[in-house]
This record gives C-alpha cells, sequence and structure tokens, in this order.
DNA sequence: CGAAGGATCGTCT
DNA sequence: GACGATCCTTCGT
C-alpha cells in the first residue's frame, strides 16, 4: 500500500480528477471498541474549480465553508448539502490557481463491507456507496474531518489502487450553472464501455468522450 | 423501474 | 429568505 503524496493534488484539478479514477480511499473507523478499516476504489469524481468555475463553491470568493479548498492541497474538504448530507472532496489545484477540490461520488465497495452496510442500513452492495453523500455515510465521514491531510497518517487517506481499462468524461451533476462544462470522470470497463452498465456510479449523463491509455 | 416530491439546515444575499 | 456538488419514499406503469 502506498499513499498518495501531496504532489499529485498540485496538478490541474480536473487532471487530479481523472486521474483518481482507480486509487482507493480508505477510512480507519472504531466501531464499538473495534478498529475498521473502510473504502473501496474510487469510480467516480468531478472537478470544481476556483473563478474560473460559476459552479464551485469557491467562485465567490473566499468564505467561512469554502476556505479550505483555498489552503493546502491534498486535503478533505467537508460540506453539509440539502441539510442532511455530507460531501467529500480533496482539495486539489495546479499552483497558479487559488482553490480547487475534487468531488468523489462514488466508490466500488471492498474493504469492510459488513460495517458499511451498518452504517448505510442496507446490505445492497450497489446501493452502499453509489453516492458522494451514500459514500460519506458509509464510511462515517463528516465535518469532523474538514481539513484533513489526507497525505499524512491519519484516519482517513488515498492510496495507490488499479489501472483502469477506460475513464469515460461527461458533464457534472446537481448543478444549475457551468452545465456543460465536461468534469465528471467515471470508471469505464473495457468490454462494456458504456458507464450505464456500471452499477456504482450515478446513471444520469451520457458519455462525452472515452479516454483510453 | 422511472418520475416526482419531501426532508432539513447551513450558507450566502 | 431562498437555495443547494443529495437521498429516500411513494406512486404510477
Amino acid at each position: 500500500m502506498k499513499v498518495v503524496e501531496k504532489e499529485f493534488y498540485e496538478n490541474d484539478t480536473d487532471f487530479v480528477a481523472k486521474e483518481l479514477i482507480g486509487k482507493k480511499l480508505t477510512r480507519i473507523l472504531e466501531y464499538e471498541n473495534i478498529t475498521y478499516k473502510l473504502g473501496g476504489i474510487i469510480v467516480e469524481t468531478e472537478a470544481y474549480g476556483h473563478d474560473d468555475d460559476s459552479a464551485s463553491h469557491a467562485y465567490i470568493g473566499i468564505s467561512n465553508r469554502n476556505k479550505i479548498m483555498f489552503e493546502k492541497t491534498g486535503c478533505a474538504y467537508i460540506y453539509l448539502i440539502y441539510g442532511k448530507h455530507y460531501c467529500f472532496n480533496v482539495t486539489a489545484r495546479n499552483e497558479k490557481k487559488k482553490a480547487g477540490a475534487v468531488l468523489i461520488r462514488a466508490l466500488y465497495p471492498e474493504k469492510g463491507i459488513d460495517i458499511m452496510s451498518k452504517l448505510r442500513n442496507t446490505t445492497e452492495l450497489e446501493n452502499l456507496t453509489s453516492g458522494p453523500s451514500k459514500l460519506s455515510q458509509a464510511l462515517c465521514i463528516n465535518k469532523d474531518i474538514n481539513g484533513m491531510d489526507l497525505t499524512q497518517n491519519n484516519t482517513i487517506w488515498i492510496e495507490y489502487g488499479i489501472k483502469p481499462d477506460a475513464i469515460g468524461c461527461t458533464s457534472r451533476i446537481g448543478i444549475s450553472r457551468a452545465k456543460e462544462v465536461p468534469w465528471r470522470f467515471v470508471m469505464l470497463d473495457k468490454n462494456q464501455q458504456n458507464y450505464l452498465l456500471n452499477p456504482y456510479v450515478s446513471k444520469r449523463k451520457d458519455i462525452i468522450k472515452i479516454i483510453e491509455d
């Protein structure tokens, strides 16, 4: 296991979002006095920029909520959405930008499935971590880890994983501005280059292009 | 299985 | 005072 280093997050935010596909998000959790390792493979991400991106929280400038997006790269940016859900982001940007983050939208569940099932109140694998707030609930992610450095030895980190056969690129989900910006990325299977058949990602968009190696 | 609507509260105007 | 980088339930086919 190798934790993704800080330098990785010092690239263009959309590049980082694409390259995070196939890496693994891992979370250490104390549950009923036992320490568990939870997590899975990142299969869906979205990039959010600064003043170049009207859909981004950072578009309006620095505020109490979004200030993590302007601070160190490789850190967790957590926010509450719709009054009850949390979303998990990693701060990432090149040295010329002042803010940026990648929203982790879905995981392929691998570790601690029994605990994640309890936290999610479902045993359906396809419903455990197939959404930004679903995975936050499954990994017990909330404001407590806002700003946490994901490149240090903490209770949550991102590590190197697998190389995807292909990656699909689409516009982002659930936004009202900058609807056409193609900054959503999903893992594709070589045999079924149609992400609609990937049960772990949001099924709401058409692929704009397919990125192969 | 898809569409529609409610939940719920921090954040910004 | 309005809205949101969402999820879940209900209702109809």
